[in-house]
DNA sequence: TAAACATATGAACAGTTGTTCAAATGTTGA
DNA sequence: TCAACATTTGAACAACTGTTCATATGTTTA
């Protein structure tokens, strides 16, 4: 019996099986770490909302503000998360700073979620 | 002017035209609220190794517990969060609860968050 | 029924998160 | 250079989260 099929509620004779295809499939422990940031980063609905503004077009951070009727500073704090995931990515002209999507994978994501949530 | 034509950083003149496209696309707060309660769920590396391994088989508590090297009642924690949020189901055998996914949006979002990370 | 096993649950704790407020930084035009 | 505007930043605070520990519930078998 190999050292990792301790007794466990009477199925252990597929537990050898189950922990070769687990540590073969399983990511590592960094890349578990970064999905877990990214999602945290969907699970705010105010990021949420911020997304779905960019999906209809390249904004700047006051536009955001009073579109979502939040104060400037608030939004200004979540950019800066999405920036840092690479979600949206930010140009500046003249005094403003327009911020759109950086990646196509929010759409599929915040879609998935969608379509699970209204299932 | 329309009212919601608040000035702001001398592009308001598209500010009327970008309200009208978010009043009409933007999900609404019942929505908005579940899809980032979905999302938190993903937001937690422990929940993420729980449905890496149930992309496998259809497993029980200890062995999640076992395959995890974590506490029966820490892995019992999270798998309530996950089926609240219908990702899991469960299914009880005598004394073992297997559980397994019940959901195909499951692998899609996760999958797109691993390309995100990945890139 | 009692003992052993598998799982679930509630309270508690430290650690994290989103907003607010005040202040700093960066940009333009007078 | 100065004033006005747009944005960013840091500290602080309440609210939330994941694990642990102790205990409860549910199931099987002796």
């Amino acid at each position: 019996m190999a050292i990792n099929d301790v007794e466990c509620c009477d199925t252990f004779q597929t537990h050898e099986e189950l922990l070769k295809i687990v540590r073969a499939k399983m990511p590592d422990e960094d890349m578990l770490y970064d999905m877990a940031e990214l999602f945290k980063v969907f699970g705010d609905s105010t990021r949420i909302r911020i997304l779905y503004i960019l999906f209809e077009a390249e904004v700047c951070v006051c536009d955001l503000a009073q579109a979502l009727n939040m104060t400037q500073s608030a939004i200004s704090h979540q950019l800066k998360i999405l920036k840092q995931s690479k979600l949206v990515k930010s140009r500046r002209e003249g005094k403003s700073v327009f911020y759109s999507l950086a990646d196509s994978h929010v759409r599929t994501i915040i879609a998935q979620g969608r379509e699970h949530v209204e299932e």
